[in-house]
RNA sequence: GCCGCCGUAGCUCAGUGGUAGAGCGCACCCUUGGUAAGGGUGAGGCCGGGAGUUCAAUUCUCCCCGGCGGCACCA
């Protein structure tokens, strides 16, 4: 299946145990790995030379470290796996479905997907197909060719076959870099590779998931594509784990959790606005303490500022210009109720409910003089925004319309810049690690194309907060263009349950805004100049951050954070009174206690309670009543202990305290 | 906003060109049961909205609205 070459110089293989093996010329990895042992040879995926991954069928041709990578290196034997399972599916959609061009396949997380452009896009019903089509394929264990082109020729070839896309590919390829194409049988793909040498050796764990529409190029101006997602595993135990995580993960969506726990609800009237319930509600106040008191402490000054704010400000801030489109603008005017007289009262100007909180905080920052002395000058707000959000994005608590930040604005010297990102960066990390997420990514969002502002105030922008990252050791990357018409930023990122990273914490750099709506203070030099503005957030918005919370426990609130922290109930109506006496102990104590007096049995009674994820049941017969004492069944664990109702309450209260890593820090 | 799919009882979902069904939940009755479903009876639906085809539409077609999966956008 090899090349046969002609001998040249001796060729010598260092193989990782050290040891090394020596050819009379080029060697392909298939020779390689037969050489070794047929074991090897028929687990033999690709060849790893001087770390970079090859074809088995490549000639290596100088003395080199290699490896034989097998199913065994899982990381090498995903990638591989996953790249030649998107080709296959290529191959299988191209033979289906005739005049269906293949645009980019790309490995993901857990799989791979394919963009073809198809006048009919296609369904979730033609999975089956296609997948029964890659299984014959495989089985038809078609042997893998690499082949170098020439660039013209293979845009030619591209163009006459009709492929147009993948000629508008190699066109865009540097000049002088090989283009490689990978043919199996009558099929051929452009593809760096490297691939597996026969399909048969891709096995049965994949699976076709889903189908979706996506934009040729990942720009929403150009043509829609269809896209299909697929998931890729070394073995059918594997792939059937992957889909047993997938499982068990969409059992943790907030949407589905919220509705079983009775926490919110949406409708169609009030699109993307969140109706809180009793118990959502509860969640929602006390992570809203929670950060009220870490702000404080950390020295912001709370305030709260109105919702609908003249026009003006907004053309001031440059939204106006940027952010109409996801602005609710409201006429200041009142139309007449009668049909026949149009009249219309009110100023006519043109207000808009705010999407962001910053100009209605520097309008707080104007008010008096302020001295250079003041600042930094910290404010806050739980403030309340509306923004006019694509239908298409709109996502459960995720992706709201009105959201609640917990904002803040600090307006500070240049010279404080780094200081305060770093100060920032401490009270993030105390607030994450202490509600559970002590994992977050950090990305530095650097200068966009479209921007306000010198290269050389960039440069200094973008190092300031680079500066303040090094400082606080946090590990950080890189978000390239990413930053603010305006200036640099700060994002933190979480992981939700299904593996979907989201957005929270931010901090933005703006040297712009506050001198764009007059805000100034008054140097040491008696000069007058404008603060600088960090827009910054901590959780981002509580409806998103309980959304990513409730996944994350799998709505096994910590106590301090559960709608009903305790139920109080008893086994038969004879112990009917000694549970109210625990249960009004208990909400004496402070506790969210409930009590379930209702006329059925235990069994029923803890598994209603359970589902409703209620972290302690207190239980109480005849034995309880008589010594006083509670049986504490808590949530996920199927033992009871009995103890004093008087120290079960108390624990129950001490675990309830709301986690502060600053204090003792 | 774009592509695809979906919309039936409070929830989860069957189903049919002749105006509907299950389980759970709910109400009532029986049951007093030691830790994830004790039993019975009953109420509850303009089958998302509008138009069209048809003797007849929840069912077929079109438009709109909403939801879901992605894309784009974003906290």
């Amino acid at each position: 299946m090899s090349e046969t070459l002609s001998a040249q110089n001796p060729v010598n293989l260092r193989l990782p145990d050290g040891s090394v093996r020596t050819f009379d010329g080029p060697v392909t990895g298939t020779t390689l790995a037969a050489d070794i042992g047929p074991g090897l040879l028929k687990a033999a995926l690709l060849v790893k030379v001087n770390g970079e991954a090859w074809d088995l069928s490549r000639p290596i041709e100088g003395d080199s470290d290699v490896a034989i990578i097998t199913s065994r290196d899982k990381e090498e034997a995903l990638d591989i796996l996953r790249h030649d399972c998107a080709h296959i599916m290529a191959q299988a959609v191209q033979e289906l479905f005739p005049g269906t061009q293949v645009t980019i396949g790309p490995n993901i997380e857990d799989g791979f997907f394919y963009d073809f452009a198809r006048a009919k896009p296609f369904t979730e019903d033609d999975l089956p197909v296609i997948e029964e089509r890659m299984r014959e394929i495989v089985k038809r264990d078609l042997e893998v060719i690499r082949e170098v082109w020439d660039r013209n020729e293979a845009i030619e070839h591209f163009k006459s076959i009709g492929e147009i896309y993948k000629a508008e590919i190699i066109s865009d390829l540097p000049e002088g870099e090989p283009i490689t194409v990978y043919r199996q049988g009558d099929w051929l793909d452009l593809c760096r590779g490297p691939h597996l040498p026969s399909t048969g050796k891709l096995g049965d764990a994949f699976k076709l998931t889903k189908v979706a529409g996506a934009y040729w190029r990942g720009d929403s101006s150009n043509e829609m594509l269809t896209r299909i997602y697929g998931t890729c595993w070394t073995d059918k135990k594997e792939l059937k784990a992957y889909l047993h995580r997938i499982e068990e993960a969409e059992k943790r969506d907030h949407r589905k959790l919220g509705k079983e726990m009775d926490l919110f609800h949406l409708q169609e009237e009030a699109q993307g606005s969140v109706f809180w319930h009793p118990a959502g509600y509860v969640m929602y106040n006390e992570l809203q303490d929670f950060i009220r008191a870490r702000v404080t402490q950390f020295g912001y000054k709370e305030v709260k500022t109105p919702q609908l704010l003249d026009s003006k400000f907004w053309e001031q801030s440059g939204h106006w210009a940027k952010f109409r489109e996801n602005m609710f603008v409201v006429p200041d005017e009142i139309p007449s109720i009668e049909e026949d007289a149009p009249i219309v009262t009110g100023s006519g100007k043109l207000m808009a409910l705010k999407p962001m909180n910053c100009p209605a905080h520097i309008q707080i920052f104007k008010q008096g003089i302020k001295s250079y002395r003041d600042l930094p000058i910290r404010v806050a707000e739980m403030g309340v925004v509306h923004r006019n959000e694509a239908h298409g994005a709109l996502h459960g608590l995720m992706r709201v319309r009105q959201m609640t930040q917990d904002d803040g604005h600090v307006f500070c010297r240049e010279d404080q810049i780094t200081e305060e990102t770093i100060k920032f960066c401490e009270l993030l990390s105390s607030v994450y690690r202490d509600l559970g997420f002590p994992d977050f990514r950090v990305l530095l969002a650097t200068r966009p194309e479209k921007r306000d502002g010198t290269d050389e105030s960039w440069d200094l922008a973008e190092q300031r907060l680079e500066d303040a990252l090094k400082e606080t050791g946090l590990e950080y990357g890189f978000a390239p263009g990413e930053g603010a018409f305006y200036g640099p930023k700060l994002e933190f990122h979480l992981k939700d349950a299904i593996g979907r990273t989201w957005q929270c914490g931010t901090l933005q750099l703006d040297p712009n805004m506050a001198r764009n709506l007059g805000a100034s203070y008054v140097a040491e030099d008696g000069s007058k100049q404008a603060p600088v503005m960090l827009h910054r957030a901590v959780l981002g918005t509580f409806e998103r951050f309980l959304g990513i919370m409730i996944e994350h426990y799998a709505g096994r609130m910590p106590l301090w954070l559960a709608p009903t922290q305790v139920v109080v109930t008893p086994i038969t109506s004879e112990a009917d009174d000694y549970a109210r006496s625990v249960y009004e102990k208990a909400l004496a104590a402070g506790l969210r206690a409930e009590l379930d007096l209702r006329n059925e049995s235990i069994k029923y009674k803890v598994r209603d309670h359970s589902h409703k994820k209620v972290p302690a049941i207190f239980v109480v017969g005849g034995r309880e009543a008589e010594n006083n004492t509670v049986s504490i069944r808590r949530l996920g664990s199927n033992q009871q202990s009995v103890v004093d109702s008087p120290k079960a309450i108390e624990d129950l209260v001490a675990e309830a305290a709301k986690p502060d890593s600053t204090a003792n820090a």
